[in-house]
DNA sequence: CTACGAATTCAAGAGCACTTGAGGTCAAGC
DNA sequence: GCTTGACCTCAAGTGCTCTTGAATTCGTAG
């Protein structure tokens, strides 16, 4: 199987290779074995690094990722707590929407002031503080 | 005009009164007095808390919504900021909006493991790391 | 075989958004 | 008048995600 040192898995990737090492001691990825002092990467890596990336949009934080492909090997993730993940997301993106629509209609709105007008503060009424990053 | 102390904003605001002194000194938000040593507010403060809380969802940091309503008072938005953000929030949505779907999608998907199911590859060849909070 | 440059380790630092703790003060109620 | 408790200040700490720097090791080109 092709291995890949850590340039090649950081420009494929996309990530510094400072990264890559925090990850892998994070958990995260790893290394398949080392040509003297260097890391080598199986190329299924970067499906890894993929999903971590994925799992970082969807509001996971590394540590719950590093249990959830845990111990093992191939990700042992647990279905319920993805598909409450989903309604999650389903909030966030509802709450950005209404921002989006918010912001552009102030940007093209002729009150003389953004709290005098009757949309804009409407949308403030609607602007609950974002999802605290899990307190 | 009616004042309000910081318990009083803390209680309507829902932020603690901890988060509305670090605001303060961020120069986000002003006391208009003391009251012998209490800080007192004006009720509009409650809609520029409004506003942070919209601003934090749209991705502003505190920094950038200081210099927003800085020196001046009421805030001087900069409407092409405005609409660029939005346009920024518009790809977040979008992507939200994927790995929603591709949630959704593996919670529900039969194939052995995850990375065998094409959707769930297709999902992650489209899962870009989300934009960084602002380098 | 030597020199170069890329990779390594480990500790520390950075940026953001707050929170916590110690120690002090003051308005209000009794 | 005195106690009480909310509020104050200031410094330091937290949690997360990385990044940076110094000192070192090693594979490869020449």
């Amino acid at each position: 199987m092709k291995t890949l040192d850590i340039a090649e898995v950081a420009q494929r990737s996309g990530l510094p290779a400072s990264t890559l090492r925090f990850y892998e001691e994070k958990g995260l990825i790893r290394s398949t074995g080392r040509h003297g002092l260097r890391r080598l990467f199986a190329e299924s890596v970067l499906e890894r690094l993929a999903l971590i990336a994925l799992g970082q949009g969807a509001g996971f934080t590394l540590e719950e990722m590093a249990e959830m492909f845990g111990a093992d090997g191939r990700p042992a993730i647990d279905r319920a707590r993805l598909l409450e993940q989903a309604d999650d997301l389903d909030k966030r993106i509802r709450h950005l929407v209404r921002m989006r629509d918010g912001l552009r209609h102030v940007a093209a709105c002729t009150a003389p002031s953004h709290l005098e007008c009757p949309t804009f503060r409407r949308l403030l009424r609607h602007a609950a503080r974002p999802p605290r990053r899990r307190p």
